[in-house]
DNA sequence: GCGACCTTTCACAAAACTGTAACCATCGTG
DNA sequence: CACGATGGTTACAGTTTTGTGAAAGGTCGC
């Protein structure tokens, strides 16, 4: 679940070092030394957060920025301006066409680091429903944790993401691969069996009895579903 | 429990930021182009938060803001204008006409969402219980005072914001991250682990036994909640 | 300007979690 | 019934995360 930051700066020098300390924070990078392609890729690619130079080839970064805000599906990533110009104009400028915040260079990596994540914090989304239950067993994910029957059972975080993931899509069918996915936070390097593993913790915390579960059930040659007794 | 803010901006853009920041900082938000619906809209709705620009059409700011101060159910709600004007005159116009703070235009981002949260915290003084119990501790917001069996207990000013937090919001995970964003004042170049620093002195000071500590949990991968003893 | 205290970081130790491999069991098919 | 394929189980070693003590740096009041 690492998150994508598309930086789009003309200077390779300090592309690589943001490329370098964003990534040393936990970040996907995608650099882009010029404009032209920047909007089209994160159409496909969904950045959490726009880095812009002010002063980049082609359309430049405040003109960027109208576009980014001006299309449905973009409109809402966060940008941050980074630039040279520390006159208040340009700040104002930046902010008044929609950046989130600025950075002028020279900047440290702490800083920089430092405000790209409190963008990021300031504009993630609330969580969504709290409890989720099915048959006796039920889902606090504000508190992150796990009742079956009542009874506080212990999770490790991992094991809780999967349960409450499956819990979210009862009754469906999920390949290894797409359980990976959608809970495993760097899914790259990971065997599919390791699901297998979490599946079998979970029942032995879960099920009545983890040999003839009722909960999580295997579904031979496609992967596992989670089933929600009435 | 997100708080609902009405913008009145005849400006589409400023407007559209406004919006943009506010919802980022966890505010829903309405704008109004013009004054005429706005006292109707929030008698229904219950605005928390006016965000007025003194120049718009229709009765302008101002005038908005004195029939606020007017309406029974609206007295009470805060006001902060929105003006291009920087003038001393008309800041302390807008003071003297019930408003609660002012934001001159140009503005950043950042000033807008510090100065609405700041105005409402002002605001909500009344409502939080200035006492906060959970188990044997005795949380006194008003006194700053932290009392566990009946002992006073002493904290620095961090900690007691940081236990106040957590005991406010209990059984609940919070990221150190998020910790950081809540209690923390400049939030920006503070390490996550130093609220593991505090979560150790703080359970010193509160629990019997800082090993096996019962009231401020590890979430192993997540953070830490705050649990309290029926 | 000094001292006391608060805050933050750092480095190391300890604890817990994770993922894999190896082996075993079971299923389904011809 | 044999065999290949798929899923189950287990132990453990490596990694990650958290706890801890100490010390540096900052702030405030005097």
């Amino acid at each position: 679940m690492q998150r994508l930051i598309f930086a789009v700066e003309d200077d390779a020098d300090i592309s690589r070092l943001v490329a370098h300390h964003l990534q040393g924070a936990g970040f996907r990078v995608r650099t882009f030394a010029n404009s032209p392609s920047v909007i089209g890729e994160a159409e496909r690619q969904h950045p959490a957060l726009f880095l812009l130079d002010i002063m980049v080839p082609g359309p430049d970064g405040l003109e960027l920025c109208r576009r980014i805000r001006q299309n449905p599906g973009l409109a809402a990533v966060p940008v941050i301006f980074l630039t040279a110009r520390t006159a208040e104009a340009d700040r104002v400028l930046g902010l008044e066409l929609g950046g989130d915040d600025y950075i002028t260079k020279p900047f440290s990596p702490r800083e920089l680091v430092a405000r790209v994540k409190a963008v990021l914090r300031r504009f993630e989304q609330p969580l969504p429903p709290a409890v989720t239950r099915a048959g006796d067993i039920e889902i606090d994910s504000g508190a992150m944790l796990l009742k079956v029957g009542g009874r506080i059972v212990e999770t490790t975080a991992t094991e809780f993401r999967l349960l409450e993931y499956f819990a979210r899509h009862p009754d469906r069918v999920f390949t290894r691969d797409q359980l990976l996915d959608a809970v495993w936070r760097d899914t790259a390097f990971v065997t599919p069996r390791s699901v297998d593993v979490y599946v079998r913790r979970l029942r032995e915390k879960i099920e009545q009895d983890p040999e003839d579960p009722r909960y999580l059930i295997t579904v031979r040659g496609a992967g596992y579903r989670f089933e929600a007794p009435k």
